[in-house]
DNA sequence: CGACGCCATTAGATTTTCTAATGTCGTGCG
DNA sequence: CGCACGACATTAGAAAATCTAATGGCGTCG
């Protein structure tokens, strides 16, 4: 039985279609060259001529008509299978147990969420907002599917990927008087007034060894694990604090808070998404978090673009 | 439209048949890692589980017992194909106009076209028997589709294509006491009395550079471009002549002559078919060719065991 | 007769595919 | 309970396949 690749047998059947080798070309995006070699192969493979080479045109030889016709349905059955096999997989039902914190919760989620429940309607989803040491737990426990929490070095019963590497930021309320966007250098600002995450969160433990090596001064720690109560006192205070970009895409432009890039050198949040070993990720799971990858990019293009604003604005005014 | 190559598809397939990547893996003749890279390539490309991997089995997920069925029916599709255009093809009628030198008539061609025409009844064939000149001559002319002539450098209007390299053979009868099979080195030979080809041939100034170039001494040079009066004079006097294998794999182990491979330095012949520059080849010409060059195959690898034996007999009777 | 369009072929660069090696995990047996 | 074994997943690099660029050959048209 012949083995003929799909490739050739698409150029056969666009050699057919065209009746030109060069237009069958134009269409499958390769070179005249190319498809004159995948066809020859199909016809030393098959041993039939399946085109003959006539005056301003490719004529299919009758062999080659009925091979083309064939070939046109048997693609169509693979297309057909393929959008089956990916609406089957979409009417899977099932749980969704996913934990998320807050970083997520306030930005990132709800786009996602957006998209998702229409495309998969009969999933259950459940969302559990939290801090990492929770999630984790309830990961470990199988409580949870999955659960995206910073990067560490694992655990046993965990299997980990990484899913999201964001830069961090530093958010202020108008008093501190910062000017928006504009990068800034923790260890040229005044002592900071900072609020930071509970010792058991893992960006805290980063965000201690970034003061410690870059000689930030801070006058006062206050540790919060409560991610509305942060903001509402950051933005009513002069205290400051220091959160992903993912988190703080919404604040870009608004005044209450104020959001600035933390530079020289930049800090960045790693995150991973754990899950048990023993299980395998489902459909819906792997969707969601593909769905999820996806609205964090767009989150970045849109820092990127943010950022890149009053850059542009500041060289505009230059000239 | 995702374009999943027919060989991952092969993969799902085999897995789903086989419920294991590693018993798929020894039916496709590929290794356990390549068909899991296969069936995951095709997952991600579908974004779509087509199988749990449970404990003991591999098991279809429902799209992937779908998407398997709907393959199987499109890779029937395309084998049904291949075997119909084959069917068609092979329905073509016409003629075949060949022209082949004795080299090939007296034991290449009797078993090709034992297969040939049972294969290709409605096809007309028409053969000639000449020397290469002729045949040459004949096929500019357009008198024949293709000939098969020795090695030469081109001529206007002729597209050539090497077909055959075979291994020329010292032919003699008993009277000139040879072992049979031995190779021989014509160096070292006493002067011979050789029959040659007429100085159009081009084997024949082949024979002449090499005898020239090995100091191979000859007594006696007599020229004959008639096969069969060659072979019988050789047969019945001490007499000798030089000769492709293919044409005296029938004369091994009979006595009338004698066939021994000429070494130290081996001396080849090469073969091309020639067709008018203006022509393609048909489906039937090149289906007969394609059957010559098995034949051919077939012949060399006789010839590769009957030179064998004896050395094997020889190592033997040496323990 | 030369230019142009189109297919065929060759050579080499690039991409894909494959295997070898190894890691991970679950099960069964001692 | 621990170890060995079987099976899938992943990585790295070798080998094979595929693709393009360049060019040749041929027929047609102006």
């Amino acid at each position: 039985m012949p083995n003929i690749p799909l490739r050739q047998i698409r150029a056969v059947i666009a050699v057919c279609e065209e009746g030109s080798f060069t237009r069958a070309a134009e269409r499958e995006n390769a070179t005249q060259s190319g498809i004159s070699q995948h066809v020859a192969a199909v016809e030393r493979t098959l041993g039939v001529k399946l085109f003959e080479r006539t005056i301003g045109a490719v004529k299919p030889t009758p062999a080659g008509y009925r091979y083309y016709k064939r070939c046109v349905e048997a693609v169509g059955t693979l297309a057909h299978a393929a959008e089956e096999a990916r609406s089957l997989a979409g009417q899977v039902t099932g749980e969704l147990r996913i934990g998320l914190m807050p970083t997520f919760t306030r930005a990132v989620l709800a786009p996602v969420l957006d998209d998702f429940v229409p495309r998969c309607p009969e999933v259950r989803l459940h969302i559990v907002e939290g801090y990492s040491g929770l999630l984790t737990e309830m990961v470990l426990d199988e409580e949870l599917d999955f659960a995206v929490v910073p990067a560490f070095e694992g655990t046993i019963g965990l299997k980990s990927r990484l899913l999201v590497r964001d830069r961090e930021m530093l958010i202020s309320g108008p008093k501190r008087g910062l000017p928006p966007l504009a990068p800034v250098r923790l260890s040229e600002c005044k002592p900071l007034k900072i609020v930071v995450p509970g010792p058991d969160n893992i960006r805290r433990r980063n965000l201690d060894t970034y003061f410690q090596s870059h000689g930030v001064e801070v006058e006062t720690m206050l540790e919060m694990d409560a991610m509305i109560a942060t903001l509402e006192f950051v933005a009513r205070s002069d205290w400051v604090t220091v959160l992903p970009s993912v988190i703080s895409v919404n604040d870009i432009g608004r005044g209450e808070l104020i959001v600035n890039p933390i530079a020289e050198p930049e800090l960045h949040a790693e995150f991973v998404v754990i899950q048990p070993t023993r299980r395998t990720l489902s459909t819906q799971a792997r969707l969601f978090l593909q769905r999820f990858e996806e609205e964090v990019a767009h989150i970045h293009d849109v820092w990127d673009e943010a950022i890149k604003g009053p850059a542009k604005k500041k060289l505009r005014a230059a000239i």
